[in-house]
DNA sequence: GTAGATACTTAGTACTGATAGT
DNA sequence: ACTATCAGTACTAAGTATCTAC
C-alpha cells in the first residue's frame, strides 16, 4: 500500500477482494480448460528451457544447475510470524545480477540494452550467479543440483565428519560431565548447552537480528521463558520442559529428564533473570564452535545432528528389521528407523488437509478386503468338502487354487494395513528432510543390500543420482 | 568480543504430473 | 476414458558457519 491507501485502509476484514479471487479463478479454469496438445506443447518449451539454462560445464562436467530461474517478484510472505509479511519482493533486473565463472567460459549475454552488475572469475566459490535480494538485503544464489560432482564430494565429507565425531565423541561426553562442574559460568553453559545439543539433537541457535524475522530460537539462542524445570514430574526426577519455536517457527516441545547437575546448573542460570533474558547468557555459538574445534578437527554443532541422526538410523535398523518377515513388513521397518530420526530432529509437517479422507478410504478399503477373505475362506472350506467326497484330481487342483487364493488376499489385507499404520504414524511427521540431510545414505544402501531390498523401494530417481556416490560406494557390511 | 558480509546447508509447503482405481 | 489420489518436484525461506575489520 502507499501511505495514503495505507491511512484510509485498516482492516482488511473490510476490503472485497473479489475481482482477485474472480482472476485466479479463471485462471485455474483456463488451465484445466487446456487441450491436450496445449500441455504437451507446453511441457516441450520447458524442457527445451531446461536444456538451454539448466546445465553448464563445470571441471570438463556437463552439471545440472539447481535453481536456473530466477526468483520472481511477489509479496513476500516469510515463516510464522513474520515481520516483514507482505513486503514487495522487486522484481530482479540483469543491473542486479553477478556472474561467476571461468576466464575463457563463453557466459549467458544479458538482454540487449540491459548489462550485469558484474561477471567475476571466482573459482574458491561454486555458485554460478548471485544477487542481493531486497527483503533482508541477502545475498541469493544459482548453485549446482545435488547431483552434481562438487555436492556430492561435500555430503560425502559432511558424513565422514560425522563418523570421526562417532570416534571419540565419548571421550567429548565425558569432557562435558566434568566441565559441569567448573568454576567459570562460561564453561559450564558451553557444557550444558553442549549436553542438550548432543542429547537432544537442537540447532545451534545463532543469534538473529531483532525485527528482521520470526521470533525463533536454537540451544545457545534460548530464552529462560522458554523452560520450565521441575524437580519431580510425572514420577521422573529433574525434568526439564521445552516449549520454543525453531527453524521455521516449527515449535519444540518436549519433557526430558535430565541428569541433577545439569538441573543445579540450570537453576544457576536462571537466578535473577527475566522470562526474556538468554538462558546462557555467557555463550554464542561462535564460542561454541571454537571449543568444538579444538577437540575435534571439523567439528562444529551441528555436525552433532547428523552424526545422532545417522548412529540411530542404525542401531533402529537392527533393532527393528525382522530376518523372517516380508518386503512391506521390511520397508515399514525402514521407514520407523526413519521415523525415530525425523522425531529426534523435530521435523515436522502440517498434517495433511485429506489426512482423514484418505485415511476413511484406507479403512473402507481395508474392510473390503477382510470380507474379500472371508469369502475366500469360506469357498476353501467347500472346496475341501469336495474333494472329501469326491477324492478326484479335479477337486484336488480346486482345493489348491482355493489355498492360493486365500494366501493371495491375506496378503494382500496385510499389506494395506501395514499401509494404515505407516500412514498413521507419519501424520504430523516430515521424513523427507532427515533422509535428505542426515542419513548417512551408505547406511540405507547397506541395509537393502542385506536384505536384499531394491534400493527403487528406499531412494526414488532424484534420490539415487544424489546418492550415487554412496549407491556405489557402500557394500553390505558398511558400519556408520 | 562484535558486526557485517559471504557462502553454503537445511527446511516446509504448494503445485503438478503420473498412476491407480472406477 | 475419466477422475481421485499420491509421490515427486519446484520453490525459496531460514538456518549454520566462517571470515574480515575494527
Amino acid at each position: 500500500m502507499t501511505s495514503e491507501e495505507r491511512a484510509k485502509i485498516t482492516d482488511l476484514k473490510k476490503c472485497n477482494f473479489n475481482e482477485m479471487a474472480e482472476y485466479f479463478k479463471a485462471q485455474s479454469e483456463a488451465r484445466k480448460a487446456m487441450t491436450k496438445e496445449d500441455k504437451l506443447k507446453i511441457k516441450a518449451e520447458n524442457e527445451r528451457l531446461l536444456q538451454e539454462y539448466g546445465f553448464c560445464i563445470m571441471d570438463n562436467h556437463k552439471e545440472r544447475i539447481a535453481n536456473f530461474r530466477i526468483e520472481p517478484p511477489g509479496l513476500f510472505r516469510g515463516r510464522g510470524d513474520h515481520p516483514k509479511m507482505g513486503m514487495l519482493k522487486r522484481r530482479i533486473r540483469p543491473e542486479d545480477i553477478i556472474i561467476n565463472c571461468s576466464k575463457d567460459s563463453k557466459h549467458p549475454k544479458p538482454p540487449p540494452g540491459t548489462k550485469w552488475k558484474e561477471v567475476r572469475h571466482d573459482n574458491k566459490v561454486t555458485w554460478l550467479v548471485s544477487w542481493t535480494e531486497n527483503i533482508q538485503g541477502s545475498i541469493k544464489y544459482i548453485m549446482l543440483n545435488p547431483s552434481s560432482r562438487i555436492k556430492g564430494e561435500k555430503d560425502w565429507q559432511k558424513y565422514e565428519t560425522a563418523r570421526n565425531l562417532k570416534k571419540c565423541v565419548e571421550r567429548l561426553r565425558h569432557q562435558y560431565r566434568e566441565d559441569w562442574k567448573s568454576k567459570e559460568m562460561k564453561i559450564r553453559q558451553r557444557a550444558v548447552a553442549l549436553y542438550f545439543i548432543d542429547k537432544l539433537a537442537l540447532r545451534a541457535g545463532n543469534e538473529k537480528e531483532e525485527g528482521e524475522s520470526a521470533d525463533t530460537v536454537g540451544c545457545c539462542s534460548l530464552r529462560v521463558e522458554h523452560i520450565n524445570l521441575h524437580a519431580e514430574k510425572d514420577g521422573q526426577e529433574f525434568v526439564v520442559e521445552f516449549d520454543f519455536l525453531g527453524k521455521d517457527s516449527i515449535r519444540y516441545y518436549n519433557k526430558v529428564p535430565v541428569e541433577k547437575r545439569v538441573f543445579k546448573n540450570l537453576q544457576l542460570f536462571m537466578e535473577n533473570k527475566q522470562p526474556e533474558d538468554d538462558l546462557f547468557d555467557r555463550l554464542n555459538t561462535s564460542i561454541l564452535n571454537k571449543h568444538l574445534q579444538e577437540l575435534m578437527d571439523g567439528l562444529t554443532a551441528k555436525v552433532f545432528r547428523t552424526y545422532n541422526a545417522s548412529i540411530t538410523l542404525q542401531q533402529q535398523l537392527k533393532e527393528l528389521t525382522n530376518p523372517d518377515e516380508n518386503l512391506p513388513a521390511k520397508i515399514l521397518s525402514y521407514n520407523r528407523a526413519n521415523r525415530a530420526v525425523a522425531i529426534l530432529c523435530n521435523h515436522q509437517r502440517a498434517a495433511p488437509k485429506t489426512f482423514e479422507k484418505s485415511m476413511q478410504n484406507l479403512q473402507a478399503k481395508i474392510d473390503a478386503k477382510k470380507d474379500q477373505l472371508a469369502e475366500a475362506k469360506r469357498d476353501l472350506k467347500g472346496a475341501k468338502a469336495d474333494l472329501k467326497v469326491r477324492r478326484d484330481e479335479k477337486s484336488k487342483k480346486a482345493l489348491e487354487s482355493k489355498k492360493k487364493a486365500v494366501e493371495r488376499v491375506e496378503e494382500q489385507l496385510m499389506k494395506l494395513e501395514v499401509q494404515a499404520t505407516d500412514r498413521e504414524e507419519n501424520k504430523q511427521i516430515a521424513l523427507g528432510t532427515s533422509k535428505l540431510n542426515y542419513l548417512d545414505p551408505r547406511i540405507s544402501v547397506a541395509w537393502c543390500k542385506k536384505w536384499g531390498i531394491p534400493i527403487e523401494k528406499i531412494y526414488n530417481k532424484t534420490q539415487r543420482e544424489k546418492f550415487a556416490w554412496a549407491i556405489d560406494m557402500a557394500d553390505e557390511d558398511f558400519e556408520f
